[in-house]
DNA sequence: AATAAGTTTGCAACCCAGTTGCACAAATTA
DNA sequence: TAATTTGTGCAACTGGGTTGCAAACTTATT
């Protein structure tokens, strides 16, 4: 298997199972964030409860980050090995509504918002629902 | 009190059946966004289905708006007369992890961002995950 | 008023992503 | 080795959401 993701896999201290180096192998040549069945579907025969369980893990450990498209099936994307998921890492996330698709916009970080008195932040989902570049011309 | 209710439906343009000035009614008094599940415990005896499409009218007409606060039921608040739900009119929404309450946080527009070439925003959901002020004491 | 057409409501059945319980397998520790 | 912990696989369940269809109601036409 690939030294990169054992590499990964061990800096965020989780036990290199075969199944979680599959996984994560997966996740990695993604193009694109993909859920629980879509996931499954990759595999000719796997076990959803086991899958379910392996994200789980890796959203937990920060291996990878789970996004809420608005679509109903929670998307999943690999983070950096630098990544602590917290609010100030975070970035913007795209659902494109012609092809389905739900992308990382790493390069746009969420933007600071000045919360009213006493709110406190752990987490933010920022999700910009439209037309990606491909399908945004013809 | 009624009058209002079916000021906003006309406003809107959606047929003020009883059910609809019921649920709007319901939703007003709100203090915080609430889930299809919740509103149907509100009544007596209610049926899922015809509340479910009272708000699907009500989200397509711009009477309310829909939030995905990543709980995995879609909560709705109503919208001002003067709403139209384009992205430069959408808010932030605050989501509780201790109390469970999704409010809206009207006074905080969503900031603008600089999408990549080509890409078209239609619509954007933004949901800070927290604390909110009265759970963050003792 | 009577009829026809369109709209809204109610019931039942269904879909599907997510989740849990439990037993077995594999790995780790004593 | 034996005991303990951790991971995997199967089955069954949950719950929010959704659809099909027929009855009730509303609006338009004759
Ligand atoms: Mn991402
Ligand atoms: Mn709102
Ligand atoms: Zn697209
Ligand atoms: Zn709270």
């Amino acid at each position: 298997m690939k030294k990169s993701i054992d590499k990964s896999l061990e800096i965020k201290k989780v036990k290199p199972t075969a199944m979680r180096q599959l996984v994560l192998d997966i996740l990695s040549k993604q193009d694109h964030a993909i859920g629980l069945p879509e996931l499954e579907m990759q595999f000719a025969q796997a076990d959803r409860t086991t899958l379910y369980r392996t994200l789980k893990t890796f959203v937990d450990k920060k291996v990878i980050h789970s996004i809420d498209d608005g679509t109903g099936t929670i998307k999943y994307a690999v983070c950096t090995d630098t990544c602590h998921c917290n609010p100030s890492e975070l970035h913007v996330h795209f659902y494109c509504i012609k092809c389905g698709k739900t992308t990382c916009l790493t390069d746009i970080p969420i933007p600071d918002i000045q919360l009213p008195e006493n709110y406190f932040a752990e987490n933010i989902n920022m999700v910009v629902k439209g037309l990606c570049d491909r399908c945004n011309r013809g």
